[in-house]
RNA sequence: GGAGCAGUACUCAAGAGGCUGAAGAGGCUCCCCUGCUAAGGGAGUAGAUCGGGUUAAACUGGUGCGAGGGUUCAAAUCCCUCCUGCUCCGCCA
């Protein structure tokens, strides 16, 4: 949610900042609703207070037995003009409400307009794999290996599902191993939380109402009382102080979470997204912290500093992205992406999305901290970040560290939680080395 | 899931239609006394939020007693719906 007063005092500039994400942008029509929520307001309070005045003028003249009968028919005439005013204005608070909820977050000076074609290659750690044989594309080694069963994860759960086996299991589960602990060296608080959500978080995260209809409903959305299965740690992290006022010793407040991720991704099985890379539910470590403002730069260094170091402990060649400012989700301000290297496509994909998000949710979720010295209440900042998606990483993992003989070299961090595992090879030949 | 009871400020709590602009206690802040602990005396303490006002304050209006509606000139108080907690019953890894 963008602050009401900014867009007030700054139009022209907004409207040109929002449009670098959506295209042409007026804030006319929010202007104009605000001027009247206010005008309304004053009118309504004008009246309440004289209706005030007159209840306690009756109180006194009814205990001294006086006569109180027109007063109290003016009065009530007075209490009827309150409720026609009352319903005209909740009507367009709630219209402002939702064009305000509606928009976009407003992207930093320095981000470029347009969508994915613009961001921007920042870095690349190490080099792309240079194989001396034919590589083969991770859907294939992990058949082979017997890491996913994709057959059997669709028998139980359809399309986009899968099931990671023996080895595979593990491997997943020693990457989550070893990011948990990582974020825990680093004084990280880790938190499991609930999977199904009431509406309020996904509205306060930014992704309600737009993307509603992209989520798992338990129950249906229209019931108030729905649930769904959050499709990010995200969006239970960043409720955590919902409507809390945070004192300023307590920050910076710094979380991450495992949880599976749920999503429909409807319609998006492309070539490129085969297998396990994308899926109804797939594994992700979250980051997110509740800082100062004027202290969230800094700790977006520091979690994308986080989330590169668990890449680079394990290896793997990846870039660093600095997405346009259409390319970033709503909520965010600035977005950067790491992005690993899937060899068999030739491309890098998204393994963590490092954003801040500035004190949009916190808007939305009334999510403050009190000023030690002025003792005034502002709006905390929100900043969230994956460390890691590790139902992406185990595929690079694969193809980049895969063997002539069809074998993969397990990542050296990864070993302790794998009884020491050095390479995982083919059931047939299978070896334990120490 | 069913039944009963409850939800008041940082905490506990009084409160049963107008003198509540929420008593009282604890806590907290400040002051005094004693004197580095303990104890005692005094003062302060609705935070939040939306307006008006101001360079900023001062000042000022509205909202507010779990949430949302309703009744009434007037609601913490009466009525309805919901949420949460506790106790009991049912079910159950």
């Amino acid at each position: 949610m963008i602050d009401i007063k900014r867009i007030k005092a700054d139009k022209e500039k907004i409207e040109k900042a929002l449009s670098k994400r959506m295209g042409e942008c007026s804030l006319d029509e929010i202007v104009r609703l605000d001027d009247e929520k206010l005008k309304l307001q004053q009118a309504l309070e004008k009246l309440q207070q004289l209706r005030n005045i007159n209840s306690k003028k009756i109180a006194r003249l009814k205990s001294n037995n006086e006569d109180i009968s027109d007063l109290v028919l003016e009065t009530k005439s007075i209490g009827e003009k309150i409720n026609s005013i009352a319903n005209l204005l909740s009507t367009i608070k709630l219209e402002l409400n939702d064009k305000l909820a509606s928009l976009p977050n407003i992207p930093d000076d320095d981000l470029v307009s347009g969508g994915k074609e613009n961001n921007q290659v920042l870095y690349q750690f190490l080099k792309k794999t240079q194989f001396d044989f034919l590589p083969k594309d991770h859907v294939e080694l992990e058949k082979n290996l017997g890491l996913i069963d994709y057959d059997r994860g669709v028998k139980l759960a359809g399309q986009g599902s899968w099931i990671y086996t023996n080895e595979g299991a593990r491997l997943e589960w020693a990457l989550l191993n070893y990011c948990i602990n990582e974020h825990i060296k680093d004084g990280w608080n880790f938190m499991l939380v609930p999977h199904m959500l009431n509406y309020e978080c996904g509205y306060v995260a930014g992704q309600f109402p737009k993307f509603q209809e992209e989520v798992y409903w338990i129950d249906n959305f229209n019931d108030k009382n729905g649930k769904f299965l959050l499709p990010t740690a995200e969006t239970a992290l960043v409720n955590l102080h919902r409507n809390e006022i945070l004192d300023e010793s307590e920050l910076p407040k710094k979380y991450f979470s495992y949880t599976p991720c749920y999503r429909r991704e409807a319609g998006s099985s492309r070539k490129e997204e085969r297998g396990i890379i994308r899926g109804h539910q797939f594994n992700k470590i979250e980051m997110v912290q509740f800082t100062l403002p004027e202290e969230s730069d800094k700790a977006f260094e520091e979690m994308l500093t986080k989330a590169e170091n668990l890449v680079k402990g394990l290896g793997l060649h990846y870039q660093l992205s600095k997405l346009a400012a259409g390319d970033c989700s709503a909520s965010m301000c600035r977005t950067y992406d790491v992005e690993i290297w899937i060899p068999s496509m030739g491309i890098y994909k998204e393994i963590s999305s490092v954003s801040n998000c500035r004190d949009y949710q916190a808007r939305r979720g009334n999510i403050k901290y009190k000023n030690s010295i002025t003792g005034k209440s502002n709006y905390i900042n929100t900043l969230n970040g994956s460390g890691l998606a590790t139902s992406r990483l185990l595929p690079a993992i694969l193809e980049q560290f895969q063997q002539l003989d069809g074998s993969v070299i397990v990542p050296e961090v990864l070993r302790k939680y794998m009884g020491g595992l050095e390479v995982i090879e083919s059931k047939k030949k299978k070896v334990l080395k120490k």
